[in-house]
This record gives C-alpha cells, sequence and structure tokens, in this order.
DNA sequence: CAGTGGTCTAGACCACACA
DNA sequence: GTGTGGTCTAGACCACTGC
C-alpha cells in the first residue's frame, strides 16, 4: 500500500499506483473503466473521473477518449529543477550579494538576435552583461538579451537591489521557456570575469522564455563548474 | 486573450491567467472566490473550482481553505528536464547502439554506499559500469549501484538489448528521487573510457531514485560537455 | 451500435479561517 | 456565526472509438 488513502479519490489513486508498482498492471495495459472502477468502489463517476484525469496529468495513465485508460510507458521520468536567479541563489546562502555591470545598454539587434525574438528588421534590444558575486566573489556570469516591448524599463532598474530575473518576472509572470544545459571549457573572457583556472568547466544554462507570442528575454549564464551544481527532484507532483 | 477557450473551464483559466499575466491582478492578491465566479461566469461550483484546482496544481494559484485564492509568487518557475536513457538517446538518434561493460558484479556494499541506500551491515549490491557507443564513439559513461532486493534479476539482464534503465523501469516504475547536474573535468579514466582530450568539461548527472522508502538505484552519468546538452522546456504542465 | 472518456449541473456535507 | 475551499453525488449530454 503507498499512500495513507483518507478520501475516496485517494482510494482509487492508491489502488491504481499500487497496481502498477506492484506488477499487477503491465505498461501499456488497460485498466478498469470508470463505470467499473465506480461500480468496484461504490463511488459516483465524477470522483474516479477526477482520480483518474490527476494521474494522467502526471504521466502516470494515458486516457484516450472512446478507447479506454492505460498504463503510460515509463522510461521517460521527469525532472523538475527550480530555474535559478543567481541574485536569489546568493541571498538564500546567506552571502553578501552584488553584481558588477559590464555591459547595460540599448542596441540594434543582430540578424540572429531578431530571429530568436522573432522581430523585424532594424528592431531595438536590450543587452546586460554582468557578474554576479557573493562576498566579493564572482560566481556566475550573466549575457542577457531583452525584449523590449515586453520590459520597457529594463534599463531603468537598479539592479543592485532588483535582480533582471525579478523585474522580468513582474513583466511577464508564468512564462513558458525552454532551456539547455551544458558542460563548457571556460573562455579567455570568463577565466577573467569569473576567476577561473584556465581550462576549468563552466556550467552553462541557456534559456529563452516568452509569453503568448513573445519572446521576453534570452539569457546564457555561466557557473563555475567548481562552485556550482544544479539541484532537482524526479517527481509526479 | 490567451487560449481558445472552448469548454468553460477553459474560459475560466483564460479569464484569470489573462488578468495575471496582464497586470490586473498583483502576485499574492486574492482572485474571485468560486461563488463569485459561479455567478460571473453562470456555471456550477464544480467547473469553478476544476479550472482552479488545475492552476493551482501547475502552480499559477495558491489555494487556502477557508480563506481564499490567491495568485501565488512567480520567481521560482519549473523548469523540466526529461530523464535519460543513454541507450534510447542513442537509438532515438538512429546510431547503432552498443554497450562495453566494465564491471557488473555483486559485492559487498561500501559504507558511503550503505549509507546512500540505508542498508544494514554486510548488505550486499550490485554494480555496472559500462559505456555506451553510438556506432562504436563512446557518448556516455554510466556508473551504477542497484539495490538487490528491489532489482533481483538485474546480474541476469542482456544489456546489449534491454538497458539498465528499461530494467529498473519495470521493476520499480515511476519512481520518485533526486539529482545534481554539475560540470566536471575529465579524469584520467574518462578520458581513456570516453576518448576525450585531457582537461575536456564533462557533464555529468547524478541520480538517486527511490519507490516508496527503498532506494532503487544510484546513477552517475558522465558525458562529454562538446557532444552532450540536456534540453527541457519551462512550463506550467 | 455500445462503450469510452470529457465536460457539466445543482445540489450536498465537511474542515477550516476569521471576526 | 459567515465565507472559504475540498470533496462527493447522481444524474446528464457530447465526441470519440471500434465493431
Amino acid at each position: 500500500m503507498s499512500d495513507i488513502a483518507t478520501t475516496r479519490k485517494g482510494e482509487i489513486r492508491a489502488w491504481v499506483l499500487d497496481r502498477i508498482t506492484s506488477g499487477a498492471l503491465e505498461p501499456s495495459s488497460r485498466i478498469p473503466s470508470e463505470h467499473q472502477l465506480m461500480a468496484l468502489f461504490g463511488v459516483s463517476r465524477m470522483t474516479v473521473h477526477s482520480a483518474l484525469a490527476e494521474l494522467a496529468k502526471e504521466g502516470v495513465l494515458r486516457r484516450v477518449k472512446g478507447l479506454g485508460t492505460f498504463v503510460a510507458r515509463p522510461g521517460s521520468h521527469l525532472t523538475v529543477v527550480h530555474v535559478t536567479d543567481p541574485a536569489e541563489d546568493v541571498r538564500a546562502r546567506g552571502g553578501a550579494y552584488n553584481i558588477e555591470l559590464i555591459t547595460l545598454e540599448e542596441r540594434d539587434a543582430t540578424d540572429a538576435e531578431r530571429h530568436i525574438f522573432g522581430m523585424a528588421q532594424h528592431a531595438r534590444i536590450y543587452h546586460l552583461k554582468a557578474v554576479h558575486k557573493s562576498g566579493g566573489v564572482a560566481v556566475a556570469l550573466e549575457d542577457r538579451l531583452v525584449n523590449p516591448t515586453v520590459a520597457p524599463d529594463f534599463l531603468k532598474v537598479d539592479f543592485t537591489g532588483a535582480s533582471a530575473f525579478a523585474h522580468l518576472s513582474s513583466c511577464a509572470p508564468f512564462p513558458e521557456g525552454g532551456h539547455v544545459i551544458r558542460a563548457v571549457q571556460a573562455s579567455a573572457t570568463d577565466v577573467k570575469l569569473l576567476s577561473l583556472k584556465p581550462g576549468e568547466p563552466c556550467l552553462e544554462i541557456e534559456r529563452t522564455t516568452w509569453i503568448e507570442t513573445s519572446v521576453v528575454t534570452h539569457v546564457k549564464l555561466r557557473y563555475p563548474g567548481s562552485a556550482y551544481e544544479l539541484k532537482g527532484a524526479i517527481s509526479r507532483p
């Protein structure tokens, strides 16, 4: 038995999950229909539906209208990482945060940048480049492009107090996006700005976020490999 | 307007999301109660509840019994990565997959390993170390510990056909777990086994999964930084 | 056609927070 | 107490699948 099921919905959830983990229900096999579970548990159909819909949303089941409910193929678990804000990271660890601005400007977007943002020719763009420091020690290098349409006040932000991340979160809360995580060798610039040893590995996170159809921001964060790890959980939320 | 809302639930979702993204609803502010939205949209309470519960599960809203429904604080987006199986990765890319076993044994667990697995003294453990190859080229180094209690047949698996990941997925589907992603410098062993240039950065993924209270497996995967990226999406699922 | 899941209704009882 | 969200019921109509 897995959960302490106090509700009828919880009972059904637990029943299904137990039968999967115990092997009684194989991947891709069909589970009883809502009507059958209704009779089995003596509950209304809405209750059964709610339990199964929840499990489907969590990726445990796959439901097909007109066909039935099936155990999802495992093999592609979901790993969740909290998207990080270097400024918050430092503060959460109790460090004395400060930022060293390298670039903060409005300029013409390059072809590649216009492509990322889906902008027309001669579009303008905001560009921030900065080093985040904890107690004077560099912990991350941020290189960020911002869409002026979405965050018109970006250049006026006082980055010593509010981070770019926080400001953009208020302009465009709950964005969608994509990201790439990779290990790279530190460039000469990285070595200088992050005070690294030459050739030291860095963890790079490249992230593009958008809301509706407007790309909000594109950012590359580079962390010293020796001092930074990305932690997360594997879950069915 | 954000979604093409064809259902009443979708209408309510879209209404709430629009009012958040447009700034009409600030973070932490209260949104109308289920009864108020019921009257506003002319729908039953279950429909309103379903829409709001969904948004709460996605992290957009925070609901407190007896108090009300509030806009969640943004600032901690969720990034989702698909947990990867090197064997599946290679096959998905159309490469000719093969595996080179380095170690596959049952042995006494070390103190550190017993601590990870929560095992008693003198416990036994399975240990797999292998290089995954695509068309003869090394793409990943796997170093895996397995709990014999959960996967007693692990040593009998034919790893040329089924991957460790797939076998464990069938023993313990939908596990929970945690993981750490980091950039490391290739060790001498890595250089040899993965045919790297000395000092080349590697992406390392360390993952521990468990089901109920049993730790199932602990694995370290090491990828050449020049050839591997971890991609994912930022989302409210 | 019968069976399935997706959605919706108009009620209900409960546990909780606040005044 | 009132108002809130969490859960549940016993129906209903619909769109879809496979036969």
